[in-house]
Formats: structure tokens, C-alpha cells, sequence
DNA sequence: GTCGGAGGTGTACGGCGTACACCTCTTCGC
DNA sequence: GCGAAGAGGTGTACGCCGTACACCTCCGAC
């Protein structure tokens, strides 16, 4: 099984290769199922070999989020700060949809790598280039939070609804009992017809009408040249 | 060391007991240190003795979220929408800070339960009894994200300077040739004197910051009656 | 007096990350 | 050509984890 091809030269693991499978290993299986026996494995060799390449596996995660942040697009030259940065962001999300462990992995990293500080430092220098004071660029930035990457915490991750209708009904009905608030937008009152409520959210949307929501609120506060401690 | 008092009737476990300790473990102990074993341990008890009172660890983690929203202060009654929401939110921020695992923990989850669901189903609740639609409601409830516990992923968490102070220069001086807009936020430029830049960041003023950003823009569109489709 | 069930025990299994000693090639100076 | 050095891969073993399963004990109900 390490042997391949009997008699032919192994070529040799290293750093990005071991990075590349766990990347790749982690799409297809989940992140759960990624141990050094399982990602050897998959790499024809014996779990100790991997040691050669990353330090632990807490390295080889940070690894891994580099890779995934190394998808992001460069900023746009020339843009307006805030469609370069909206573009950026999502070019930021769309980099972790492809790789759905990501925002669970980055959130779970003690430490920022360097590659994850330049994404984050070109992004400050966005919102330095558009004017905006370092002041409000610090706050600005912690409120984008997780959003710098694309993600948010979502709030409703309820389990997918029961296939079969006649147990779907009863769940509705307990759940309306229980939770009105919540079942009304679950259910996606008439009044309120064409709407994107009523079968399922829209994650896009969701996202980009927050992302508004704060750059609109950026821009409101640094034509008024707002600081942090009033003068 | 399992009998104490040599005789003496134990007091029997049960489930309110097991999850009570497990967070005052995570509490002084941190959430990594939370195992089955170490958590009978605390008990007096063997590991498997646990099971009797949850089904599962991921059991007893949900459990410990209870606990942890149980803590949250009812609504303010009287109180218009904006600010009741306000209040809440931040103590559900007072709650997650008593109890620093928890916000890892309750991103964990992968489902809801029915007193996480309790809480949601009221800040929901709160937005309607303030005139919002049910659509607006439900782009605001993704938009707070994880705000409405009282946490944000942030995007910062440089490990603590070392002490050392001229190791310290060194580091700063390291940062601020590669990444020169994160050093001007973190070193708080003196044309910015009076900010909270400069030494550390203020968590709570972030917080707060972020969370008016957003109500003011849920008010906005609320009085101009925003809908997720134009008529 | 017995019987059922709740609550606690003991043993064991398979999985994990990884320390450590070892082997086996390739490369390079001489 | 040859030996040393070191990079890369191996094998074994340890201590941790969650938890399945069989068992024991003791209380209250009948």
C-alpha cells in the first residue's frame, strides 16, 4: 500500500503537498474526519511522516487556512473604497463557501498566521485609502468582525425539516405554539409576499444586506468625520 | 475517594448537579480541560456514571448552554424597542463574559436548543412588538448574527506583547514593516490622542460601537419602511 | 419477601496526537 | 569511488479521549 508501482521513485511530501491533500481531504470528508492517520493515509504513507513536514497538527491547520486565504482576489486598483471592499469581502466568501470548514477552522486558530495579518492589513489600507481616519478605521474593522471574511455566526441553524409532509406539519405546530415569533418568519406571512421569506433563507442575501447595512453606516460616519471621543 | 464520609448516605447525582459543575469546571478550568473523566473526577464518581444523567458529551454541552442563557435577564418591559433590544443584548454580553467557553461553545452547536430557541423566539418577539415587519425582523435577526449572545469573532487576537520591552520594540518594529496599517492602529497615532487607540483595544466600546451601528441602521430602514423586494 | 428499576461501577475497545528510536536513501566534499 | 551527513519515511508505544456493555447495589412498591 506505501509502495506504489513497486520499483518507481517516490516522489518525496512536502509542506504544500501535505497542506494541498488536507485541503482537499477536509472538502470532500468533512473537517471532522481529518486526522494525521486519515490524511497519511490518503497520502500513501505512515502517520509519523507528516511530522517531517508540519510541526502538529495546529500547524497544519493554520497551513490550511493559508491556503484558503490565498484564494482571496487581490483588491481592484482604482475602485471607490467601498465597492473594492465589498468586492474583496465577497471575493472572501466566495473563497470559504468552496471550502465550508474554513470559517470554523479560522475562528478556532489562536493566532493569526502572516499570510492571514496581510489579508487583514490590506484590507485596513482599503479603508486608509478611502480617506477614512486610523481611528475609525480601528472600529470599523472590529465591527466587520468575522465579516472581513466572508462569514457570519448565523443564529437559526435549525435541522433541515423532516421530508415527510404529515411529520413536517406536526414539527410547524409545535414549533408555532412554542416559538409564534420565530414560526411566523419561518412561515413567511402572505402580507409580506415577495419577500425572499418562506421556503428557506437566503444566505447571499443575508449576507450582503448586512455587509450594506455596516458600509452604508461607515460611510455615514466618515462624512461626518466622526471620532471616537467627541473633541 | 469515591465514598466520602465512610457511611454516610451519598448524595445522588443527577442532571442539574452534573451540568452545574461541568461549567463551573469549564469556568476555572477552561473548556479544553472538560472531559468525561476529569468532570466525574470532580464529582466523586466514575466517568460512566455521567451517562446516567446525559446521554453524551455533545448532550452535556448543550446542557451547559442552557445554563449559560438561563443567565440573561428577562426583557425590560415599558421599554421602546431599540433600547429594550440594547439592554438585553448586552446582557446576554454580561453572561458570555462570566463564562469565557461559552461563545466557542454555543458556535458549536449544531442544533438549537429549546431554551436557546426560547431566547431567540423573544429578541424576535422584542423587534415585532417595535413595529418592525416580519420580513424587516427577520434580515435584522441574521444581520445581528452572533451579536445577539454578546460576541463577535474578532479579527485581532495578536497574542499579548512580551513583556520584555526592548523584545517588544523589536516586534513592533517587525510589524510595522510588514504590515503598516495594522502598526498604525495598534501603535494609535497622536493626531488621533484622545481615542481608545493606542493602548489595547477596548472590547466593551467595540462591542457597543457595532451594536448602535447596526441598530441605527435597523431604525433607518424602519421608518422608511424598507422591504426585501421594491414594490 | 421479592422484584424492578434507578444509580453507580469496572473493564474494555477503538480512535486520537505524537515522542522517540530507527532505517534508508541522496547528495556532496574529498 | 567513498564515507559522512542529513533529509525523509517507518514502527512501536504511550497516554489521553468518548463510550459500549455487563454488572452490582440498594430503595420503594407491592
Amino acid at each position: 500500500m506505501v509502495q506504489q508501482a513497486a520499483g518507481a521513485r517516490r516522489v518525496p511530501l512536502n509542506r504544500d503537498r501535505v497542506l494541498h491533500a488536507a485541503v482537499a481531504l477536509a472538502d470532500r470528508a468533512g473537517i471532522e474526519s481529518l486526522s494525521m492517520r486519515a490524511l497519511a493515509q490518503e497520502l500513501g504513507v505512515v502517520p509519523m511522516a507528516l511530522y517531517k513536514h508540519v510541526a502538529n497538527k495546529e500547524e497544519l491547520l493554520d497551513g490550511m487556512v493559508d491556503v484558503v486565504v490565498s484564494e482571496i482576489d487581490p483588491p481592484e486598483a482604482g475602485t471607490a473604497w467601498k465597492s473594492a471592499i465589498r468586492q474583496r469581502i465577497l471575493s472572501a466568501r466566495r473563497a470559504l463557501l468552496r471550502h465550508p470548514w474554513a470559517s470554523r477552522v479560522i475562528e478556532s486558530r489562536p493566532h493569526p498566521t502572516l499570510v492571514v495579518f496581510d489579508y487583514l492589513n490590506s484590507v485596513v489600507g482599503m479603508f486608509r485609502a478611502g480617506g477614512f481616519s486610523i481611528d475609525l478605521t480601528h472600529h470599523v474593522m472590529h465591527a466587520l468582525g468575522s465579516r472581513v471574511w466572508g462569514f457570519t455566526q448565523e443564529v437559526f441553524p435549525g435541522p433541515p425539516p423532516p421530508a415527510d409532509p404529515q411529520q413536517q406539519a406536526a414539527v410547524f405546530e409545535e414549533l408555532a405554539r412554542r416559538y409564534p415569533y420565530i414560526a411566523e418568519i419561518a412561515l413567511g406571512e402572505a402580507h409580506d409576499n415577495g419577500s425572499v421569506v418562506g421556503q428557506g433563507c437566503d444566505d447571499q442575501f443575508e449576507f450582503e444586506f448586512a455587509l450594506d447595512l455596516l458600509l452604508d453606516g461607515f460611510e455615514r460616519l466618515h462624512q461626518q468625520a466622526w471620532r471616537s471621543t467627541q473633541p
